[in-house]
DNA sequence: CGTCTCATGTGAAAAGGTTCACAAAAAAAT
DNA sequence: ATTTTTTTGTGAACCTTTTCACATGAGACG
């Protein structure tokens, strides 16, 4: 058996057939059809079948997919079935939005580290966590076991702090400056960029850009 | 002359190119290769010459792309040689973060309104901007002629509001909402699902996912 | 001025991702 | 019990995107 390589689109959907099972169990839904979740997503029905079977075969045919049953395989198969714990570094203005930001713990991660460099922060009590001196980023990760970092500083200061972030042994860093920063292969880096959606929708504004839907 | 299709990934590395070629300019670059443009963004040479060459030729055999003629060709592709007049709904934990965050300022994206719908915020002065009641948002998004709307409501609310949004005559939207909004046809909207990329890290360090050039 | 080097622009090939279409299996109906 | 209906799982076909490879043009240099 060839491990495939799954690909990045797979895995994004994955998040929404998620997202759409949990709201159709708490519809008490039992089971649903590839057809009903593809169109609470905008996806195709075909979509959703080849995306699932990817991982294995979770439905029955002829009646669907239990919700409750493959909303846990999801899960499982995302590594969310379990609690992440996450340091976000620059408790500035993105920062303090994502230290509250329910949809992250919702999913199992929890930011339990912050870290700043501003000294009128640092020691100070955000939302029920003492801020850290980036200083000490590397023994604090290491006490706290941290495994994923959320970097929120200025994007003049991101490499360095991606550096130190990654010599003190984190794996999986989510970027929001708005830079290409430059981490080992054996670290996972994920960007989010924020403007890039809005550069999108002007973009479709002034082009009248075809909107690409898939027909359901 | 057939219009070709542009792709949706096509578009969001032209944003890129953007943001390097700032860069550029600011380190008083005349001139740059795709070579090096693709360097600094993890992307391939031929990708950055095929991207551009959908829109016209803009670079010299032997001697690359003038660095600050491109950025302006590239702007006004993406159509931020100009402002854009943005509402922000919801003016909570994201919201705020959204009013003050300097990349949208920088590409253009003014946010000139601000609307909630709870009373304790309704009429104070949040950033210089007085919160409107989200009741009033159709006169007052035509008097202030807004052209993009971003939501940052609870997902319980966000497609009430959306309808709103849509029947006031907006044709873009950017949501922050983890939910599938339904809009018509000819509105654009756009999805900013921050634990997307978090979940994709998740599942990257179960599954030792290799990794690829990361797509945006 | 001719040659050499560099780097674009672009068809063609390759790779990757999506949709189709249908056999197979289960449930529902008769 | 048999037929009909529903819906999955999946190879194959199709479509899109990326990469290759090279002709072409511009500047550099002796």
């Amino acid at each position: 058996m060839t491990k495939k390589r799954i690909s990045e689109s797979t895995i994004h959907r994955l998040s929404l057939y998620l997202r759409a099972l949990s709201v159709l169990e708490k519809e008490s839904h039992e089971t649903v059809s590839s057809k009903e979740l593809a169109k609470r997503e905008k996806l195709t029905p075909a979509q959703v079948r080849k995306d699932l079977s990817f991982f294995g075969s979770f439905g029955t045919r002829g009646l669907g997919y239990p919700v409750s049953d493959l909303k846990k395989q999801i899960a499982s198969i995302l590594g969310i079935d379990r609690l992440w714990k996450v340091a976000l570094f620059g408790v500035g203005n993105i920062g303090s939005a994502l230290v509250s930001y329910k949809e992250f713990s919702r999913q199992g991660f929890q930011i339990i580290k912050l870290f700043d460099n501003d000294q009128r922060k640092i020691g100070s009590n955000h939302k029920g966590i003492i801020i850290s001196d980036i200083k000490d980023m590397e023994k604090e990760l290491q006490e706290a076991q941290i495994e994923i970092a959320v970097i929120a500083v200025p994007a003049t200061v991101a490499q360095y702090i991606v550096d130190d972030v990654v010599k003190a042994g984190i794996k999986a860093i989510l970027n929001f400056a708005p830079i290409n920063l430059k981490v080992p292969q054996d670290v996972y880096l994920r960007n989010e960029n924020m403007s890039m959606e809005l550069e999108y929708l002007s973009f479709a504004l002034v082009n009248n850009h075809s909107q690409k839907r898939p027909k359901i």
